[in-house]
DNA sequence: AAGTTTCTGTGCGGTATCACACATATGATA
DNA sequence: TATCATATGTGTGATACCGCACAGAAACTT
């Protein structure tokens, strides 16, 4: 497969089309295609990581695990940001795993070149820093929002997040993941999702999603949901 | 008042001490020294930022205050540290509220200079960076601690981040404030907070904390605190 | 010294979530 | 079609935290 092969994939990604044509023309030999499967783990906690990754189609999920097992999710970014900011922040390693949450392409470079453009100072360090000031904004509204809101409109909240960064209606998840995700009891996510199912916001069959009414949904989430996804509109445009 | 009245205030910020000495030379001119008393905003929700504050003595918490009125800490910040990252990262504002927990001094920097300082890509942009991972951690951790612990843990976590960040063991501040921070009633933090004396690990006396058995509070914190406080010194040394 | 404000302690009923147990339904496979 | 693994629904009792109400204690004011 040619080095150019990821073209046309790449400019799915908001970030990667979002930069000046010279820029993307300079950064697209060093992109390539990749996919991932619901589940796989891209980063372990702590581990090393020899590229950071543009979502195309993928979305992909960062959670923390616990010494005893549980987990909650602290993030989540798709087709709308990237994957490893650890790389230029200059950590090189998170603390937490990032997982795939719905099943995808992305493109990735590799750390080194990264590295190298990250430092040339334009607007792809521009765009990147930006995004993880929106990831930041995601992040600490997930503190407060597990705080202060209930299991219902923090579904609601997660169902949302994850609409805006697919193009069907369809998730394919079971409840006992988004139990994972949320950090709460499957069964927490069973009547959850049985009260915004019989209002009509949603349906669902083993393991398959349907998002039915959106404007429903955004009614019922808190106001959580609407400071990040403003964050990010204002930040990336 | 000469521009250089914060040479030795200036030193007691980490950030700024772990600067090359060119490079501190070259900013020290424009660091001016100001003082904050408890309570006092340094930031607004969205609003403007003029300057970055460096802080030496003080301490600012970063919390979300909710439509409904309640409010949720999402990360803090002392001598290790800056408060305004949004300035360098290119969003200019955040969508939280910036507070004094603890009255003290910090030096500050007028927003044109420092991004011009950070445009430059050396040391000053690279510990600012280390720094902002740092706190993506901090706010992530604060979410999956939110979710999965329980008021007593948050409290031991919350007491040894701001004592860490303290020369002294006495903390000026009421249960009702530690409330608003944690984001739980008032009376949750005077159960827990009983519960903490009763164990010899802390006395207080309206408004006034004193950390007595600092072992003791690490060995009841959740693993959230030593994942932080381990990041920090990574990242930051 | 008396009054006032602020801070802390405590009790009570309500609710959300938990942990566990088990029943039922769905889809895949043989 | 029968079997099996997986996903979802439901019930019960325990617990943590909430909201509210109010009492006591400490500091400040006059």
């Amino acid at each position: 497969m040619p080095a150019t092969a990821g073209t046309p994939a790449a400019l799915t990604n908001h970030l990667l089309a979002a930069l000046p044509p010279e820029e993307f023309e300079r950064i697209l030999p060093h992109l390539a295609p990749v996919s991932f499967s619901l589940g796989e783990v891209v980063y372990e906690s702590g581990g090393q990581m020899e590229h950071i990754y543009f979502p195309t189609t993928v979305i992909i999920s960062l959670l923390y695990l616990m010494e005893n097992g549980s987990s909650a999710e602290m993030g989540v970014a798709g087709n709308e940001g990237v994957v490893g900011v650890a790389l230029f922040m200059g950590g090189n390693t998170m603390p937490n795993r990032a997982i795939v949450q719905s099943a995808g392409g992305a493109v990735r470079m590799k750390a080194t070149v990264l590295q190298e453009e990250f430092r040339r100072g334009d607007a792809f360090q521009r765009l990147l820093l930006r995004y993880t000031q929106a990831l930041l904004t995601q992040m600490s509204q997930t503190a407060v929002c597990n705080r202060l809101h209930a299991i219902d409109q923090q579904l609601c909240r997660w169902l949302l997040l994850s609409h805006d960064r697919l193009e069907s209606d369809d998730l394919v998840m079971t409840q006992e993941l988004i139990a994972n995700m949320l950090g709460v009891r499957r069964e927490g996510v069973t009547t959850a999702a049985g009260q915004l199912q019989e209002q009509g916001l949603i349906s669902y069959v083993r393991g398959r999603i349907r998002i039915l009414d959106r404007r429903g949904l955004e009614a019922a989430v808190c106001e959580c949901y609407k400071v990040v996804k403003d964050e990010y509109d204002r930040l990336l445009n």
